[in-house]
DNA sequence: CGAAAAAGTGGACCCGCGGTACAGATATGA
DNA sequence: TCATATCTGTACCGCGGGTCCACTTTTTCG
């Protein structure tokens, strides 16, 4: 790695853990640039203004969530060959991974900027977007083998199941902050979990 | 004293607006009082600071919540005696309400809060949780009274049950506005309901 | 009606922060 | 070694939150 992508790295590492802890706007580029040791210059050498730094976030923190997603219910499916139960173990593994944080969840990056929408460019919204999408047609799929081989016990659309994982993911988090409370977010999710035993197994 | 509050709800109702609309920081005092048509020491007259405005719009915004959902789930109860029918009935009109509404929902007060943490004073998070704790035990009360009448099919926490209508509604107001279209919101509270259903009724 | 209290106005000023401009210094790697 | 990438230093701008304070206008109420 070139030393140009080390100093990148660290602006956006020591940005991102203050813009989750505290909001974008309370995160000014003067303490970002102190504690990373390098000058204002040196900040606008990297990005050109502050929103191409929320992109830049933004990008890197969905990748990393589809990452660990692909991760996590690949390791899910490997444990079950079966969808539905692959499905359940996955959401199991998902709501561990998010009772054994050292802190409550730092939140979601993307749920911090379409809470100060007019901020950012258009880009920010549609990446936003595009990765909601992307996160209903992965979920999509997987509902839709799983509705293949057992009939649901109620009338309910596969899209909307499939928007309500980000939907727990969204509120969990908000939820954990506001009581401050950090195992709010697992328990969301498993009985999100709950709620997809009882459609499809009864 | 009554000319000075109707100016301070004039405040205080196009700071909200603009709120909601595109988050706290991205809404200036001094866009507030151009279109209140007052002057910046006017502004300065009613609210000590920008978090005072704050604390002022998150005390009203609770209120009015309270009283909504005491309205719509005390109708709920009239329609039928039965306490689950009856929550089931209070779910579907919140889901139709928030369909209903002309825009998309502009979105929580408290989250917008939560997720710019450090820029408000410590009343903010403590009001915040205090709400979220009242939903908490109004839901909660519910749940009991159906609990005692209804076996539930799977082992659920009726805390963390009832916490799951505040993170349905904070999820599906996310996803929402990420996914910018109103129709989720309610299709996520429909889906809550299923649960609830399922998990009663069988 | 008139006086006191409430509800503002006007304008000068401060500071932090995002951002610009640009010349010069240093480091790094082929 | 030399070009390029990676910064530094300095000076400056505008916006927005916030303060101070003297002053004027409006309400309210006895």
């Amino acid at each position: 790695m070139r030393k140009g992508e080390r100093t990148r790295s660290k602006i956006m590492d020591i940005a991102e853990t203050a813009i989750l802890a505290k909001g974008f706007e309370a995160t000014s580029i003067e303490e970002i640039i102190e504690e990373a040791e390098i000058t204002k210059s040196g900040f606008f050498y990297h990005f050109r203004d502050k929103n191409a730094l929320a992109i830049a976030l933004l990008r890197r923190y969905i990748d990393r969530e589809e990452a660990l997603f692909d991760d996590l219910f690949g390791r899910a499916a490997d444990l079950h060959e079966d969808p539905l139960h692959a499905f359940l173990i996955g959401l199991k593994l998902f709501a561990e991974m998010m009772g054994d944080l050292p802190t409550i969840h730092p939140g979601c990056l993307i749920a911090v900027y379409c809470y100060n929408e007019r901020l950012y460019s258009g880009d920010i919204r549609s990446l936003s977007q595009e990765s909601a999408l992307a996160w209903r047609a992965r979920f999509k799929e997987i509902l839709e083998e799983i509705a293949t081989k057992y009939p649901s016990k109620d009338d309910v659309d596969l899209d909307t199941l499939a928007d309500m994982v980000s939907s727990t993911f969204e509120g969990g988090i908000a939820m954990s902050k506001i009581l401050r409370d950090q195992t709010v977010l697992p328990k969301q999710i498993l009985l999100l979990r709950s709620y997809v035993k009882l459609l499809f197994l009864g």
